[in-house]
DNA sequence: AGCTTAAATGCAACAGTGTTGCAATTAGGG
DNA sequence: CCCTAATTGCAACACTGTTGCATTTAAGCT
């Protein structure tokens, strides 16, 4: 909720203005990642006009709050919804409708730690993203094949 | 080792010429990751001229055939050593030296394709990067700790 | 509400990255 | 050695990201 992200951005002493709010709001909409340009674009279409370097440095400091996350496949952001995690970051990317998930999943990264370890690694932080066909887009791609 | 791609290149029909060959030296040589411009300027150094545009299209014709991939996080390239092995790209990146190692394990691919398949979405290739320090440098810094 | 001021935004200008179309060059087969 | 399709180089451009500085604004104060 863009709620939660206001009393955040509050707590940590950060003012509360409408460009950031703005970017906030489209981040929540979005069901897939965006860059910064995209960001743009889509709040002109509202009629609202923000400065390209603004939204850069709005979405580095929601990254270094953790209320966004960069998605480095697609160049991208999304809001974070898992809270503070650092180090984990686990999205599943639909290549189909670009819809992105975020998941935690300790168990994972507790593996990953092993297996780099194992070889003289020392893990800090974990970038996970798979990409493949979220439910929706599988169902219409096996329909399609059956007709096809 | 370079010998290998040249002979993959000629397999698929593709000449072998002197940028493609001076690339794959340059990919091969480097313990890092290189962006585009990354090998340019290398090159420039070794007298060796060519042109972005070149470099951009030979990339492109290498990560098409297995013989690099890109690294997300850095956004440069590096020499794939392990063959095809398609849909499973898992690197670990040294933060201080940028270091990198490519690793294949079926397992952590496994386990990752029945995490998002637990929740409705069909993986279908897996990107997967860690960060932290490489061996050396992290008995460096064990060092730098202790004098300090 | 109207001040005040540090924080945030906007602006201008720039540097770096990546793309496209077309002309010139070159690898490799005959 | 020639021929030709493949490849490279060139020019020009579009997009992305950065920096310094002037202007505006949120939010605490009276």
């Amino acid at each position: 909720m863009v709620q939660d992200s206001i009393r955040i951005l509050q707590a940590q002493g950060y003012k509360v203005t409408k460009p950031r709010r703005q970017v906030l709001e489209i981040l929540e909409e979005a069901q897939e990642s965006l860059a910064p340009y995209d960001i743009q674009r889509l709040l002109r279409r509202q009629g609202k006009h923000l400065n390209h370097v603004t939204i850069y440095r709005i979405l580095e400091l929601f990254c270094r709050l953790n209320l966004a996350h960069r998605v480095l496949s697609s160049g991208g952001f999304v809001r974070c919804s898992l809270g503070k995690r650092e180090g984990c970051h686990r999205f599943v990317v639909c290549r189909q409708c670009g819809a992105i998930q975020e998941f935690a999943d300790k168990g994972l990264c507790q593996e990953e730690d092993r297996f780099a370890e194992s070889r003289g690694f020392h893990t800090e932080s974990h970038l996970s993203e798979s990409s493949g066909l979220c439910s929706d887009c599988y169902r219409k791609q096996v329909k399609q094949n059956f007709i096809g």
